[in-house]
DNA sequence: CTGAGTTTTGCATTCGTATGCAGTTTGGCG
DNA sequence: CGCCAAACTGCATACGAATGCAAAACTCAG
């Protein structure tokens, strides 16, 4: 039923042999100008288009990379899968997009490299060991974006979240708040790790100690929550520190519609992302930039440098953050 | 270098020929118990997974979905690409994605259409009549969704848009308001089409006429400068339909942060799709609701229902809307 | 017009798996 | 114990394109 046209097809209509057509699709082999003419007509006239699936067969490359994601409800994900597709399409590669569920990530991640993706790029959940064992095996580079597995032999590229949530507490603590909290995103994830582990570096530093903390698990009504309990608290704290915008724009919205407190004057919240709707008014959310373009040329490169440089060694790339002052948090000095 | 494992490795190992490996591998198929198990403990041993690249080769079925999209920063889209992903993930199929920039879609799908997609899903950019075709000879369905191009052999899904802007045309005229402003998408997407044409069809039953109206492109930008040109002429609007939600919190922020009046006190604003964002409280939205999880459903039924079953008849569900209210328009009888 | 050097071309094989066919084994039942 | 059907197995081939190799065609200088 399928009008499937082949090469072979082809090469009978244009009176050549099937290595003649092929070799007029592939870029740099030697076909002499009238017989690619020839082999060009009767391909239009036929419909033919190249079948990549056996193209991937003989060449051994699928020009495919795997993504796995989840959590696209937080603004940041699917802007980083916008660019990154786009980046790779423009190099030729496609995404085979993976949606993993917690629990499932193994399995899915097996079908993924059934596909022989030529690389996975893991922009959510986390790698397990023995998953990273079987890529490592087959010569599948992965890299790991925005989340690290210290002694994993995987790739990452992450923003500097340690700095970052060290810049959040001299910040707060130098316009002058005593009772500082932090919600946390999931426990065992490598961001809220280190953003947590920056912050409170940052605390220790100067001598305070946190006042309060709870776990959002990255979701809004989990964040909604954490910041009703601390607010009923005995010594409801004058500054939050959200593990991201996602939760923080809950935070927020909490503190100003639910309680009837204004922010920054009675407490002031800082984000961590620097998601576009951060920058919107209805928010204005004063929080830590990653460098979302940079980590995503990173990514290419990185990507490219293994599959076509040849490359092998792991590579772990953290590029600077930077605080953006915006209106949910008393300035120093002020 | 490539640590390949192929059925005829395991074959060897496990003492059996490489169709007894395939065929432990096919549901369905006959093997021995005890000569699947040996064929198990072999793969098990070498770390065999089947070759999908392969598997699609012969079988004709790639069990991959192409997937085009754009502007995934309205909310919309990074939700449905989530769900639809993860339904066809259920069912055993993938998705390929591709970011279409405005103006090279078809090259783009052309490229998809290499891959040898089963099928493809368009949630965004319009399909051109000669790529139609094109999927319509080879056999390949494709599905529009959110939009809906007339006399395209395609099939669609969509809300009814016609019908949800009516609605808001009615509720805004009942709720007592005089000068009404729309703020349009893309002039040639078919759910602005439909949504303005509602809504204008709602007004001239009304016998009122629509006193602004401005292009906003469907971005934050153009909302947000289409809001301040309104509201620097005579007669500024005491209502805005907007043709989504993204642009409707632009809208929101500017009439709000940047001109300081009240909504819905000063002016009643309406958006269209209700993104969880719209139930923010910041926000509070007033919006028409798709039934994304419907949309979805259908799209994959509908998918399923042409490659699995074999319907041919091309369909165009059109499912529908609600109005949510919330706090961004005056409600009628207030 | 000849011969060496360079392009172009076709043949045959390969990638890893699925499957029709025919041959073999197994099981059930009389 | 014998026989037929059913279950299982292996062989060979197919899917569609890429590519090493050797033959053929062309180029150009002498």
């Amino acid at each position: 039923m399928k009008n499937r046209v082949t090469s072979a097809q082809v090469a009978i209509k244009a009176d050549v042999s099937q290595s003649a057509v092929s070799r007029t699709f592939t870029p740099g082999a030697s076909v002499a100008p009238g017989t690619r003419k020839r082999v060009m007509d009767a391909a239009r006239e036929l419909g033919y288009r190249p079948n990549a699936i056996a193209r991937s067969l003989i060449s051994g490359q699928s020009k495919m990379i795997g993504l796995i994601a989840a959590y696209l409800d937080n603004q940041f994900y699917p802007i980083v899968l916008e660019r990154l597709a786009k980046a790779l399409q423009a190099r030729g590669y496609h995404t085979l997009l993976f949606i993993s569920e917690p629990g499932d990530q193994d399995h899915e991640l097996e079908k993924l490299l059934a596909y022989q993706v030529d690389a996975v790029v893991m922009a959510s959940a986390t790698l397990s060991s023995a998953l990273a064992r079987e890529c490592l095996d087959a010569a599948i580079p992965v890299v790991l974006f925005n989340r690290d597995v210290p002694n994993s032999p995987a790739n990452s590229v992450t923003s500097d979240n340690f700095a970052g949530g060290r810049q959040v507490a001299d910040y707060l603590i130098e316009s002058g708040h005593k009772q500082l909290a932090y919600i946390a995103g999931a426990e065992n994830s490598s961001t809220n790790r280190d953003r947590e582990a920056g912050f409170l570096a940052g605390l220790e530093a100067a001598g305070v100690s946190l006042a309060h903390r709870a776990v959002g698990g990255y979701t809004h009504e989990g964040a909604a929550e954490a910041t009703h309990a601390f607010m009923r608290s005995d010594n409801p704290p004058d500054a939050i520190f959200v593990a991201n915008d996602h939760m923080a724009f809950a935070v927020l919205d909490t503190l100003r519609q639910g309680l009837g407190l204004r922010v920054p004057e009675d407490v002031s919240v800082i984000g961590f992302d620097d998601v576009p709707q951060a920058a919107w008014k209805a928010y204005g959310l004063t929080t830590v930039a990653q460098p979302t373009d940079a980590m995503i040329e990173a990514t290419v490169s990185l990507l490219f440098d293994q599959l076509e440089v040849g490359h092998a060694e792991t590579t772990r790339q953290c590029l600077p953050v930077s605080l953006v002052e915006r209106d949910t948090a008393r300035r120093p000095q002020g």
